[in-house]
DNA sequence: TTCATTTTTTATCATTTGTAAAACTTTCTC
DNA sequence: GAGAAAGTTTTACAAATGATAAAAAATGAA
């Protein structure tokens, strides 16, 4: 996945917007297991995905909490700190080895601030990670997390091959156990 | 609640462009009863609410599930209208007779197109929506339905009153038996 | 490979939550 | 204010889920 597919995918920047955006882009390859957020800090950077899988998890008394799963093509943000300035509540950590697109929050501000094309390229970006999280909101609302489990089977087989049971079972919001009950019943 | 403070409350816009976003906007009075946005429609119009109380709720087999509750001041839209162009999950309904700033989303759209102020407006927008969209689906996935109704009286005991429990249980996710159980622990 | 560690599944029991029905309370209408 | 309708609480029972422990399977390191 291009640094070009993925800030396309967001919204088509005229080509002089997109050079200027891309000048700001790093990219970095960093180890399994690597912490790249941490819900305790402000976090300055955000990231694309090229190559990984990712969890976002948060501490909480007892155990951790995973909530989200990033993969090829997805944005890694601490969102509380990309829109507020403030701790998130995530700390986000590489589950494979990977490779990601790296650019500084405040370059970004100082763009929008300045070009029209990139501010609409970050108002899409926000719009877009906003149907994608109601739609993760929904989902969890409405459904079982029966009916959760065989979404993601039939939807992204992938993820349950290459994430553990055990934080699939925490984002579905149940313990492994059970999990492992369901997954007894649909096999 | 005035349309000025909204607008402002989102983000500050130069004078001029905020005359301009104002001169699309309309104020419109609805009753109680209303359903103000339908799941089977692309929505062409966003709302802000200034006065009254509204809720949001999908359709489903068996029974209608609230999902969002929206006061003064609160954005009211079919993100999935709004951002994608397609249908939503929810029909909105009013829960008192209510005052709406009513807008366009084509017109808006065209402000976005031809001014950098309004864009970014926008933008934070969409932003804020989203930092607030995240928490609703942090309180659900970290919290027990009895925290989260506990959460409710602390930062919104209003909305106890205003609505009615049945609606409250399902945004909790829990029936209305259950929600009774644990109102007469607490209290 | 072999052994140790981690992950997943299975079994049992206790607790929580849902369903259904009835009683009670509040609100609305005439 | 009386009666009807809508909303809320309570009760009893059934079903689902969690906690815990232990067994089985998979993974990783020497």
């Amino acid at each position: 996945m291009t640094i070009d597919q993925i800030l396309d995918n967001i919204h088509p920047l005229p080509e002089s917007s997109k050079q200027t955006l891309k000048q700001c882009i790093s990219e970095i390859e960093l180890p399994k297991r690597t912490i790249l957020l941490r819900a305790d800090r402000i976090e300055k950077r955000i990231y694309f995905l090229k190559q990984g899988i990712v969890r976002a998890y948060a501490h909480t008394p007892g155990h951790n909490i995973t909530f989200w799963f990033g993969q090829e093509g997805d944005a890694v943000v601490s969102m509380k700190s990309y829109v507020a300035g403030q701790k998130g509540y995530e700390d986000i950590e590489l589950l494979e080895n990977s490779i990601l697109y790296a650019l500084e929050a405040a370059d970004l501000q100082t763009l929008f601030e300045n070009d029209i094309h990139i501010a609409n390229w970050g108002r899409k970006f926000a719009e877009q990670e906003l149907v994608t999280t109601e739609e993760r909101l929904i989902s969890r609302q409405f459904r079982t997390a029966r009916e959760r489990y065989q979404e993601l089977l039939e939807n992204n087989p992938d993820l349950i091959q290459r994430v553990q049971l055990g934080y699939i079972a925490s984002y579905l919001g149940i313990t492994q156990v059970s999990l492992s009950r369901i997954r007894a019943e649909v096999k």
